[in-house]
DNA sequence: CTGAAAGCGCTAACAC
DNA sequence: GTGTTAGCGCTTTCAG
């Protein structure tokens, strides 16, 4: 592969002024600009970012480190992420961590090494991991959609999980419900923490015992949304809502649900947190409190990529909280069951 | 940031035995290596994979190029990508190009210049426009879902489009439809073409006139399934079934068909190419054929990375056709529309 | 088993 | 406007 002097050479100029040629700075002499670009041509010169990320210690890339690609929010969050970087000459490294902390640290090891100049952390490490700061030294981070303590004060941008899962509970519980059933996530991720928080809040401001029984914390997928489901339908006492943490706990929900013989709503409630948007063009089914995860990502992106170029200025933690929106459908029961579809 | 020669320095040694031990060459003796260890410990150190690629000429990095994250057959194969690659320690940089070739090239310049060890791309260029070879010029490539023509013999992983077509085809015709509308996406893209292959063979083979009015090129976007299915609702002589080529398609049809205040299948029968995971778990409505997705993701990365570390040995070009499977459910009307959820 | 020297491709800082 | 020098952090020879 030619090199820049391979350029210099075939052009009779030095390797510098071809560097200024590639990175458009304007005291080069039109007609050896000419030359340059020729010579750039004829050999199919290709600058290799990788020597000038090396001298310039900075790499233009940024790393994602999200659960789960395939969760719809994260999909959406992501492509924000993406579009902004891209935007502003950004690459990103996407990393999945399945929720396992293990994992996490892995990426951010392997993001460390890389040298990336920010990253974007969605953590699943909780509240109560702090994540190794040695990872991350100097390179700034953003979080996105949880908190993570005992990282110093990093930039986050979230939803109000307090207040959409507050607005959820509300809606079952005007429409009659008093006992709701809840699974959330691990107990330390702050979404998960957070949802049973608002939810708690709606129960306690209506007056309904809080019943401890109810509220489940397991892991934000299909499979625990499921398993959970069952057995608080198992319950000597079920309850006559369920609460689904993020949308693949609700599908999981639905699945369970529907596998011991049930209907939704007409047997059980059920409502999720996460919209899913390619399910509800379809089938506007599911009543929902949902995030602009597009935004969130795109802000988390500008945030970070305004604390790479620069480093000196802004000081403070920026914090930015979106709000949820709640979208009454059908999964709740307050309208009657009609053909939705078809 | 410490560097490999501060390591040394802490642990009175030379910078060649630090990079032996990181390395986990054997050479070293036991004692030397827990001093270095040690150091690195105390520094906080972390090594430059920049630098390392530089000299090494690899980057242990490749680049996802796909059309939308967005879409959930891209997300699920993305997911088997990174997975791949995550397992044999290579990150991946995701590019979405929205189906615009311009992009593409922009992206593929991006690749080149970061000397990423190989490409998986699923091309939004089309079988007519070869790519830049000058952007691939050494570095392997896989092509993914999409053939492209004039690009040398280039790896493929992909769905049998044209099997898939036939079989959502001849099902709609063995529930008794003959004006059979289907969109699909531009018109050189191989799945495209592929795809109304299928279609034209199945009708064929049955006796039924090709209708060239009901056969119409587009995007492969939520919005051209609408305003397409649209245009085929308007036709004086309208199709009774509809073929979405893609997911989205189909889910931009469904709601054009909902919007003209039609019902499927009563009204009109729809299938679609690609199933929607989060979409037929809640709510099996969809006829569809579908692609091991994620499978292809691991394929095609698997077939990249043998391919950049052996570079010597296999010249012959792969080609992995996956099968499709039809999966038969209500869209088409092939049994009585009946609750299927709650 | 360990070290010294050279170089990967590029750019910043200075000369001219 | 353009060229020279030096060095980014690492690894590959090749010595010892």
């Amino acid at each position: 592969m030619p090199t820049i002097y391979d350029v210099a050479k075939r052009a009779g100029v030095s390797a510098m002024t071809v560097s200024r040629v590639i990175n458009g700075k304007k005291d080069v002499k039109p007609e050896t600009r000419e030359k340059v670009l020729k010579a750039i041509e004829e050999l199919g010169y290709v600058p290799n970012s990788l020597a000038r990320s090396f001298v310039l210690q900075k790499t233009k890339t940024i790393g994602l480190v999200i659960t789960d690609i395939t969760n719809p929010f994260f999909t959406t969050l992501a492509r924000g992420v993406e579009d902004t970087a891209m935007k502003n000459q950004f690459s990103v490294i996407f990393c999945n961590t399945d929720e396992d902390p293990e994992k996490e640290v892995l990426y951010l090891e392997l993001l460390a090494r890389k040298r990336v100049d920010g990253v974007i952390l969605a953590s699943a490490s909780g509240k109560r991991t702090p994540l190794k700061s040695i990872l991350l030294r100097n390179i700034p981070v953003v979080l996105i959609d949880r908190e993570v303590d005992g990282l110093g004060d990093l930039d986050i941008v979230k939803g109000d999980s307090i207040y959409g899962a507050y607005l959820l509970t509300k809606h079952l519980i005007d429409l009659g419900h008093k006992r709701i059933g809840i699974i959330v996530g691990s107990k330390n991720i702050s979404t998960a923490e957070d949802r049973v928080e608002g939810y708690k809040k709606a129960l306690i401001e209506s007056g309904i015992t809080i019943d401890e029984e109810l509220i489940r914390f397991a892991k934000y997928s299909r499979e625990d949304g499921y398993r959970v489901t069952k057995e608080l339908l198992n319950l000597e006492n079920p309850p006559t809502a369920i609460f689904g943490g993020n949308n693949f706990i609700a599908v999981g929900a639905m699945m369970a649900i529907r596998d011991c013989g049930l209907r939704v709503p007409e047997d059980i409630a059920l409502v999720s947190f996460d919209d899913i948007e390619s399910l509800s063009q379809v089938y506007p089914f599911f009543t929902v409190v949902t995030q602009p995860a597009y935004s969130m990502g795109v802000i988390a992106a500008e945030l970070l990529i305004r604390r790479i170029e620069d480093k000196d200025r802004v000081r403070e933690r920026r914090r930015v909280i979106l709000q949820p929106e709640l979208i009454i459908r059908e999964s709740a029961g307050e309208k009657l069951k009609e053909e939705v579809v078809g």
